[in-house]
DNA sequence: TCTGGGGTCCTAGGACCC
DNA sequence: TCTGGGGTCCTAGGACCC
């Protein structure tokens, strides 16, 4: 059995965490740039704000509703997300961390009897929210697929929040109950497509012959689906430890890495992309390093309005390749500066820039090139790397940084926001990853 | 004026290898 | 007339997830 524990609206809750006088009122926190609404508190649900709906055309009805609106705060949401996987390795013998806001456990091998079962579900949403904060939900079913189908079902308010369906008698009707495009694996593509045949609930997409689902939902993916739906566990059990020693979860291995943006403003002049490019490339960079891992391939994204009714590609990208695999943030910049250079025109304004690290894999791992970067650099290389990240970490992320990256002043000297960074009007403070940003109890 | 960011997996086709 | 079989790796595109 595997019990499926997602967060209730997680950002906006964790907002809220440090915001009690919130409770009971409408929150929505955005997406980068004050871009899109990308989490709502229930009673924002309430007066009909969609996911994903742009700010700026729900501004009216945000501020008549006097909804609290928050800029997202990743840095806060990482570390509650953190504190609850932390709350839930103590409560399973097993824990598959899906998402920032969602985790399984695996309830097998813990000798609970079905009765048991949900009261151990009931403990679990207990536990967590006394210890972070934080309301869940939890669904109890014998695949991840009935298990998330549980977890949608769960009630989000009063004292019972877990859903167990353990027998084909209690996912069967519950099945029936459901539009197709409920079920975990059907996107809005397929539930189109499947309703246009006449398929229209989870039950009548389960009654279906496995070999139709493996014919025209995407092959081995369908034919997954379909056993899951008849609780034959299909999908893969990836392990999460909690590192005691760090007080984190291990980390996950990775297929690739990317951090992209969107600017304030398009913009045009190479030096401006190019202290972007620099930045993400460092921070892409890091993010390697966190993980253990080096890369050989280097992508460069340049991305013009995406809602520009001109016809063609708004992404572009150019891909360079490295003779060894590395972290080094000065060789990862220089080779993303490389890129830009041969993707952009001067006549074209870019609304958005990014890097995308692929072909990674374990750090000492990495073969040494015939022609460059001997033992001695990459050693030098390697101590560099360290330095800057032990400096940064303790005494703050932008410390010791590549020149590449820019040096944005005001008229006084001070730092600022590059020209090139998005809006973020509405950041709540670092409560837990900040010096400054400290609640005081008096 | 104004619309996010970061991932995963699978398939098909082509180049290349023995 | 008549040209194998079994692989890997890479890329692009399409679907999905949060």
């Amino acid at each position: 059995m595997y019990a499926l524990v997602d967060c209730n609206n997680f950002y906006a809750s964790c907002e809220r965490v440090f915001a009690p006088q919130l409770e009971g009122k409408p929150v929505v926190v955005l997406s980068n740039n004050d871009g899109c609404l990308i989490s709502r508190s229930q009673e924002a649900k309430d007066l009909g704000l969609k996911m994903g709906e742009p700010y700026h055309l729900v501004r009216p009805l945000l501020e008549q509703h006097r909804v609290q609106v928050f800029s997202s705060n990743y840095a806060l949401y990482g570390d509650m997300s953190r504190r609850v996987v932390q709350v839930l390795s103590g409560l399973a013998g097993g824990v598959d961390v899906y998402s920032i806001d969602e985790a399984f456990l695996d309830f097998g091998g813990m000798n609970l009897l079905e009765p048991d079962l949900l009261t151990y579900g009931q403990r679990v949403h207990e536990t967590v929210l006394q210890h972070t904060g934080i309301p869940t939900c939890v669904g109890i079913a014998p695949t991840k697929t009935l298990a998330k189908l549980a977890n949608r079902l769960a009630p989000k308010t009063g004292p019972c929040r877990t859903v167990l369906l353990a027998t084909p008698a209690d996912w069967e009707p519950a099945l029936a109950r459901v539009p197709v495009g409920i079920i975990w694996g059907v996107g809005r593509r397929y539930a189109r497509k499947l309703n246009e045949m006449g398929i229209m609930t989870g039950l009548e997409l389960a009654q279906l012959p496995e070999h139709w689902l493996r014919r025209h939902l995407g092959g081995v993916v369908g034919q997954r689906l379909w056993r899951e739906l008849h609780g034959q566990p299909c999908l893969e059990w990836n392990p999460t430890e909690w590192d005691d020693d760090q007080l984190q979860p291990g980390l996950a291995s990775r297929h690739s890495v990317t951090c992209t943006r969107s600017f304030g403003r398009p913009q045009q002049q190479e030096a401006v992309l190019a202290e972007a490019v620099a930045t993400f490339a460092t921070k892409a960079a890091e993010k390697l390093r966190r993980y253990g891992m080096a890369t050989h391939l280097v992508t460069v994204i340049l991305g013009t309005d995406r809602f520009a009714p001109a016809a063609g590609p708004k992404t572009h990208t150019a891909v360079i390749s490295l003779a060894t695999s590395t972290n080094d943030t000065t060789i990862l910049i220089k080779a993303a500066l490389q890129g830009l250079r041969q993707l952009r025109r001067s006549d074209v304004a870019y609304n958005r820039a990014g890097v995308l690290l692929t072909g990674l894999e374990p750090e000492g791992q990495a073969q040494l090139g015939l022609f460059s970067n001997t033992a001695p650099d990459h050693q030098r290389s390697q101590q560099l790397m360290q330095a800057m990240d032990t400096l940064n970490t303790r005494f703050g992320r932008q410390l010791v940084r590549s020149a590449a990256t820019g040096n944005a002043k005001n008229a006084v000297g001070q730092p600022q926001s590059p020209v090139w960074a998005g809006r973020s009007a509405h950041r709540s403070p670092c409560y837990t990853t900040g010096w400054d940003d400290m609640w005081q109890v008096r």
